[in-house]
DNA sequence: TAGATTGTTAATCGATTAACAATC
DNA sequence: TAGATTGTTAATCGATTAACAATC
């Protein structure tokens, strides 16, 4: 399958819905089922039918009129555009309670994303296994993310650190970060930064909550 | 301080600003700083400084011409539009690794984020402690939240489960979810769900990353 | 006052979606 | 062919942002 060239003009806002796509693709290949509509796929992903065959336009004519989706030639596509066919190298930088979790869960459900090395500065986690991989001191990630030629990496450590931490991920060579620090960094460009932050969103979910139910929340004393 | 009745028909991307601004004011105020321009917000949070006006003025005129923003107040407006004065407890059901790991953590910088109670249906954990939270069986879970009176849950439970645990929260009373299976789930329009998802996370990066360097990735063996 | 920065306007941009001609 | 569903058009909606009059 030859991927279109075209792919990387698509919007940022279906970009982010691929994996739910294919995450969806996957079930029902799983299921034995043949074709979709989109509509059924609607259904599935909460996403709107148009939508949905908005988005998978820009990869091709992935549909017939009147039929509907191969169920399993879209999970090829959706596949390839994701790299699911290739490992996605990831290292993890802190290994605190956070860290050692997603360690420990390793993606252990998507089998192409896979942590290779964790690092920290704590000498009492030094050598620690977890899922098969050793914590080992900040000083070897470096070489490591070198000569494993890994692009991409989770950091969880702690806000007050986490800047200067991803300077060093970036001029060993990363460039998609996940960072668990809610705190804004500086970098390039051309380097990916996605942060994820409990707190937040739950100040989010409630905040927009307090439309519909005021007082949802309790005096502090 | 009185709230602008109009605050909920602010945008929804304001909204998911809010706790970014919050956090920078409160940095400010720690740092001892009075006043601040929306420029300067703009280098600590990332966002255009207009972008941040525009925000600003959905609650009220929080600052002046040719001055800027008095630090200690504006941080009272968006403490008080999030609810910081009040506390925010918060159920989590699901304790394997990422449960155990977000009670350990249990939002220590975010004193009116509180995890009250943790259940789990695996018995070999009930009772154990973590952060002075007991596992309990979920058993308990409905009659704790309803005593309680709590309207927040994290769930961290296998994405096979997802769909019951949610419904047996919502029956119980819950209105907001942060959820970490990434399977859709079907609930009443006005329950806040949020999805966290790490996979989906890196598949982005990785795929938006390729527009800026083809072939980031190792084939696989 | 002169200088600076807000709050707001108006234009632009990007994403969503209803509707339907094209197509199987 | 008749029926169904795609891919696409065009309208709508929501968010961003440059620019500046108002204001301190």
């Amino acid at each position: 399958m030859e991927l279109n060239p075209k792919i990387h003009q698509i919007p940022n806002a279906t970009a982010h819905r691929l994996p739910i796509y294919y995450r969806s693709l996957k079930k029902l290949n799983e299921a034995g089922v043949e074709r979709v509509k989109s509509k059924e796929l609607s259904k599935m992903t909460q996403i709107p039918s148009a939508t949905i065959r908005r988005d998978f336009s820009h990869f091709g004519e992935l549909g017939r009129s009147g039929y509907g989706y191969e169920v399993v030639y879209v999970t090829e596509v959706f596949r390839e555009l994701l790299n699911v066919n290739n490992i996605i190298n990831v290292v993890l930088v802190g290994a605190g309670n956070l860290g050692q979790a997603i360690l420990r869960n390793n993606f252990k459900k998507e089998r192409n994303i896979i942590i290779k090395g964790a690092f920290d500065n704590d000498s009492s986690q030094f050598g620690k296994e977890i899922s098969g991989i050793q914590i080992l001191p900040m000083e070897q990630m470096k070489d490591f993310i070198i000569s494993e030629q890994i692009c991409t990496a989770i950091c969880a450590v702690p806000s007050e650190v986490s800047q200067e931490v991803v300077e060093q991920l970036i001029d060993a060579g990363i460039t998609s970060i996940l960072n668990f620090a809610p705190g804004r960094i500086k970098v390039p460009v051309n380097i990916q930064m996605k942060y994820i932050d409990f707190s937040s969103e739950i100040f989010t979910m409630v905040y927009q909550n307090e439309a519909l139910y005021p007082a949802n929340l309790v005096e502090e004393d």
